[in-house]
DNA sequence: TCGGTCTGGTTGAACTCTCAACTGAACATA
DNA sequence: TATGTTCAGTTGAGAGTTCAACCAGACCGA
């Protein structure tokens, strides 16, 4: 757990200082920029960030106000609503972006062995898994409401 | 990084269902708990928790508010403050540890054999070293100006 | 002993996150 | 068509974190 805090802070830190933005707002954008036509709907971008619905809400809210992001409405589900990476938006992702990789490599791929890299892997997923089992054991107590 | 997220909201999610704390206060109870005479400088305790200052200052004095932990001066350097844990803080540590300690083995060391728990201390290892030697880089850049 | 600097700790503002409540649209069923 | 339920997304309040500014005590060289 020491290892996981210093390590996000460091990229956390990193990036506040380099571009103004904290890692999850990066993710955002990256998440945009790499989607077709630089858009996705907020529940699928919710997904993709691992973000929930209000938070990534009152995210794009702020990247919006930045002028990174746009919001659009869903043509096909009036509900829906669709963000859209703006050229400025992929301006700024594209000036960041350097740095964070380098910092990712730099304390992350650098310091471990190939063997490690592929250890590490298979234990994320593991623990991932168990996770996801657990996800599905709290939503069959919902339903037993 | 899905899998460490994944993880640490879930452990937060449980300790604040089931005791109403975060698990950064949680880690500091522990830390009090421990500690000779259940009390620390405020220094050594945001060392031990991994805390920037300021966060433990707000931190404990939520504590506080609740009745959990005390501050008292310290006698032998007058800038100084004492963190003491209280018999009702205890008593709480007491009651929130089991549900805890349980998520913790169930997410995370009974999903990985022996041998993967050896190489993931092997790699934390090494990348809390990295980051280490990366904190001397910075304050060796502070020292330049 | 006097200034300058460093250290321990606190504070307030700005920001992010969480949680619960809410709006409006879609869907299902009678 | 009316009614109840589910779904997508937003909002506001409350809580935690960060950052920078600050106070006061300790330390140090002249």
């Amino acid at each position: 757990m020491t290892a996981v805090t210093k390590f996000t802070e460091h990229l956390d830190r990193q990036l506040q200082r380099d571009s103004g933005m904290p890692v999850a707002y990066y993710e955002i954008l990256v998440a945009l920029s790499e989607a077709p036509e630089r858009s996705l709907r907020m529940s699928e971008l919710a997904l993709v960030c691992h973000s929930s619905r209000s938070r990534l809400s009152h995210a794009v809210a702020r990247l919006e106000k930045e002028g990174w992001v746009q919001r659009q409405a869903c043509p096909s589900d009036r509900r829906g609503s669709i963000a859209v990476l703006t050229d400025r938006g992929f301006a700024v992702l594209d000036a960041a972006a350097p740095g964070h990789v380098t910092a990712v490599r730099e304390h992350l791929f650098d310091v471990l062995t190939p063997e490690q890299l592929r250890s590490l892997a298979e234990i994320s997923q593991a623990i991932e898994q168990g996770l996801q089992t657990e996800c599905a054991k709290v939503r069959a107590e919902m339903v037993e409401f």
